[in-house]
RNA sequence: GAGGCUUUAGCUCAGCUGGUUCAGAGCGCUUGCUUGACAGGCAAGAGGUCAGCAGUUCAAAUCUGCUAAGCCUCACCA
């Protein structure tokens, strides 16, 4: 077959695509082979492709096709995740364009439109996954609202209920305005703001509710829950406010009596030393107040907007309220003085709302003994995570985490599976029929009609903490007693995780968490986290600053291959990325280099007869050694998640040793032919190093495989074996490095002295080599060794411990070339120097291990006989 | 505020248990090539006091302490 003289990978990676589909060559089932399970994180509905997603798929995609060719039985899970709060965000703005308001439609109503959405478009980044080249085995795409995925949510929430972990209470909550709805503390995220410190004049009380003329100044962020405190305190140890023991002070604007009270929260030297406590919109003020008794004042709804509660600026949003407020504080003479100020302000992951501390009522999944057995998971090993630095931050979290808030007040999601009775008691259980047994034995009168579900849904990580489970036997969360079925039986534990570092908690957690629960087992032995994709100013990538590409544009620019390779160059394992395009375009060159020496050998013709040249047998040789040590070095970085140190000893292996040197030496000169021997050899080498970068660029390595020779039907790289490291001749391979050496001075001095490659040199060695590469070195310096050393001007270099003359009459000035031997026999003596005061230390010969020391000896020995050579150099040169 | 991580060539990073001629790789850069596979290429080069200081040791890029810069995670002094 004839190939063209550039790759276009346009022309080939759908083909492959589809044809490994239709092969259905991803599609795993259980079988004698030993298992190797990834299951997917799944992108979220709303997903499209981002650069981050391309790092963790590809490298996912490299382990299962790495697995694959293993021999193991490969599966790769794909799916995507509902996303309850993104979703249902994307949902309502969309509505909202239509004119629809959320508020003005029912439940299911709302619920078809977010089918239908997810319907539309919710499959597109699994699409836009199959560009990429990810083996994922399509069939098992799940998704977590699948029906019984859903059920599985349900009955993993009624079994923790009725262990007595999940329980309902009125907490104080992270609320998002914006999104309407609780959120766990993991979901807020902590940014430096500035804002105002407000000094604000409280009047104390004649004890009829009328001002006097003394006051007390508090400090405030948030002068607009004025109207909602129910105390100032101070601490009880602050000398300068006991006069205000037992006294009360009125509530600027509103007039309000409240009690000066006393408690150790409050730092004297902070603001004021007086604090004003608002049990209804701060948490730690909310913890005074319960231990005050003091009642709570909600002047904030769950829209962001004053209540009837606060008297002043009713319905106003919390915003304009501050500035109204502080508008108000002024003209009633209460407002002391304004301080800039720059403090921490939570602000919702999703909706990027600033939070709203509130109380409500909530469901909450006790965390004590769950992460008591997850941190255990990690600290005993049995899930490795690397970088194992994460193990720190992993063990922090886990010995701090606080009760999770699993309710949300959305829709998109599933609903807690809880029904209230009309008196207000309830029931937890999997479905409505169950809950109406269950509440009859409470009050026999009860009717079906008669129970209200509860209209919150569960967080999304509810769900896809379930994920590895679930996705093979929806039917085993919330039993495990259960026996699994034969695909979880086969499948779990998965082996390995790919994802970010920010779901740690989120997510992988969790997952340890409910594996624990109901599998009495780890769901993954090894969780690699990636870094943060950005870009190379080393920002994040994102939506706002533009600097994101679009992967698929760089697909359709440069194939998924240097996709593939351009993010897997520039991700060393456990720091950020700092993508650059040029990456990409040196992962499109080597395509283009692994094309064209595949032309090269392809257009050889062959002579049956011809005997095999020492140079072709010792090229052989010596790639077929160091192929196996590269095999090796492979190996090693594949076992420690040294993807890309992996993939540039095959790149380096593939461009620098089998095209730069090994193709050279064997190639025939125009017009000849090749030897049978040595063309099999370099095709058995080419297949080998085929089968070697396969996961990393599976198109056009499926492609080249395909033109090498014809196949079987449904014959794919895909399943063929990883090539095996066999014995490896370290001396051989350290004579090469010796003639590659050699080689390389001579072109050097070529270069030097402009002598055309083709005008045929003269060398000399002198110096352990291995005679069998002789040969190799002639046919690239173009040189013929010499027996004797050369007589009269002679341009030399040392390779090793080898001292090399290249005889150039006329060609060489001898005091220059004598000028840089000398300078070199300096260099040589001052490290024998070096050498030799090492072995002279007393100390160094006493302390040093036999090894070190044989070492130096060596060191030595080396250096006499390269001064020795450059010396009779020297000599014969200034004859 | 508390923990952790990082600092090696212009850029991105390797350098494992201190000792192998240890100061490396890729990219970039410079110079020369219309060389019968490939200019998306070939060949030859230049580039670093291993952040700084002190210590441990026969021996330090590697171990310890301090300093500086940058990053991450956790933590709502109103």
């Amino acid at each position: 077959m004839e190939l063209s003289i550039k790759y276009d990978p346009s022309k080939v990676e759908d083909k492959w695509y589809a044809w490994w589909l239709e092969n259905r060559f991803f599609h795993s089932e259980p079988d004698g082979r030993e298992p190797y399970t990834i299951v997917i994180p799944p992108p979220n509905v709303t997903g499209i492709l981002h650069m981050g997603h391309v790092l963790n798929n590809t490298l996912n995609d490299v382990l299962i096709r790495k697995a694959r060719m293993d021999g193991k039985n490969a599966c790769w899970v794909p799916g995507t995740d509902h996303a309850s709060i993104a979703t249902e965000n994307k949902v309502v703005a969309k509505l909202k364009g239509m004119g629809i308001s959320k508020e003005d439609i029912s439940r299911e109503e709302f619920l078809r439109h977010a089918w239908a959405w997810k319907e539309e478009h919710g499959n597109k980044i699994l699409l836009q996954l199959r560009k990429l080249g990810a083996s994922c085995d399509w069939d098992r795409t799940r998704f977590t609202m699948d029906p019984d995925l859903s059920k599985a949510v349900t009955e993993t929430f009624v079994y923790f209920y009725k262990k007595g972990l999940i329980y309902r209470g009125v907490r104080m909550v992270n609320w998002d305005p914006e999104g309407h709805t609780a959120v766990s503390d993991e979901e807020v995220v902590y940014k430096d703001t500035k804002r105002h410190l407000y000094y604000v004049r409280y009047f104390v009380s004649d004890g009829e509710g009328h001002p006097t003329d003394k006051y007390l100044t508090v400090a405030t962020t948030r002068p607009e829950t004025i109207m909602a405190d129910a105390a100032v305190s101070v601490n009880p140890n602050d000398e300068r406010y006991l006069w205000l023991r037992g006294k009360k002070v009125l509530v600027p604007l509103v007039g309000r009596e409240i009690p000066v009270i006393e408690d150790d929260y409050v730092s004297i030297d902070f603001g004021t030393g007086c604090l004003k406590v608002t049990p209804a919109h701060d948490p730690h003020d909310y913890e005074i107040g319960l231990r005050h008794n003091l009642p709570i004042i909600s002047v904030i709804d769950d829209r962001g907007k004053l209540t009837e509660e606060a008297v002043v600026l009713v319905g106003e949003d919390r915003f304009q309220a501050q500035k109204d407020v502080v508008g108000l504080l002024e003209a009633a003479g209460n407002l002391d003085h304004i301080e800039d100020y720059s403090s921490p302000v939570g602000y919702s992951e999703r909706t990027n709302a600033a939070i709203e501390p509130m109380l409500s009522t909530q469901w909450f999944l006790k965390m004590g003994e769950l992460s008591k057995n997850a941190l255990e998971a990690v600290e005993s090993g049995n899930v490795k995570l690397i970088p194992d630095k994460y193990r720190n931050t992993y063990r922090h979290w886990m010995e701090n985490v606080r009760d999770w808030c699993i309710s949300r007040q959305l829709w998109w999601g599933q609903q807690i599976p809880a029904w209230y009775l009309p008196d207000g008691r309830f029931v937890v259980e999997s479905d409505a029929e169950k809950a109406l047994e269950a509440a009859r034995e409470l009050d026999p009168a009860i009717k079906a009609e008669d129970l209200r579900q509860d209209p919150d849904v569960l967080d999304t990580w509810f769900s896809s903490w379930l994920w590895p489970i679930s996705v093979f036997d929806p039917e085993k969360p919330g039993h495990p007693e259960r026996e699994s079925n034969p695909d979880l039986a086969y499948y779990y534990p998965t082996n390995d995780l790919v994802t970010g570092p920010d779901i740690l908690f989120f997510w992988v957690a969790r997952m340890i968490m409910a594996g624990d629960v109901f599998m009495s087992d780890v769901p993954f032995r090894n969780v690699y986290l990636t870094g943060i994709v950005r870009d190379k100013l080393g920002r994040k990538m994102s939506k706002q600053l533009g600097n994101s590409p679009d992967p698929l544009d760089l697909v359709a620019k440069y194939g998924a291959d240097a996709v593939r390779i351009g993010m897997l160059l520039c991700s060393s394992a456990g720091n950020d990325i700092f993508y650059d395009e040029s990456m990409v375009e040196q992962g499109r060159n080597f395509c283009g280099k692994i094309w064209n020496s595949w032309r090269l050998v392809s257009g050889w013709s062959v002579d049956e007869g011809a005997p095999q040249s020492e140079a072709c047998r010792s090229a052989v040789k010596w790639f077929d050694n160091l192929l196996s040590r590269t095999i090796a070095e492979v190996e090693d970085n594949y076992s420690k998640f040294r993807i890309s140190d992996a993939l540039m000893a095959i790149y380096r292996l593939f461009w620098d040793s089998y095209c730069s040197w090994y193709l050279e030496i064997v190639k025939p000169v125009w017009g000849e032919s090749i030897d049978r021997a040595t063309l099999d050899a370099t095709v058995t080498f080419f297949d080998k190093l085929l089968r070697l970068i396969h996961p990393v660029m599976p198109f056009i390595t499926e492609e080249l495989w395909q033109a090498m020779a014809p196949r079987k039907e449904g014959e794919t790289i895909m399943f063929q074996p990883t090539p095996k490291a066999g014995e490896i001749d370290r001396k051989f391979l350290a004579g090469f490095d010796i003639t590659q050496g050699a080689v390389i001075g001579v072109r050097g001095i070529r270069a030097q002295k402009q002598i055309p490659p083709k005008q045929t040199l003269g060398l000399h060695l002198e110096g352990k080599t291995v005679p069998e590469l002789n040969p190799v070195l002639e046919k690239l310096a173009n040189v013929e060794l010499l027996e004797k050393v050369p007589e009269g001007p002679a341009s030399s270099f040392i390779v090793g411990t080898v001292q090399c003359s290249v005889p150039l009459s006329g060609l060489v000035d001898s005091s220059e070339e004598l000028g840089r031997l000398e300078a070199e026999l300096a260099r040589q003596k001052s490290f024998l120097e070096g050498v030799r005061r090492k072995l002279g230390n007393a100390g160094f010969v006493a302390h040093a291990p036999e090894a070190v020391i044989a070492g130096e000896r060596k060191k030595e020995a080396d250096a006499l006989s390269r001064i020795e050579a450059l010396e009779k150099t020297i000599a014969s040169l200034s004859k």
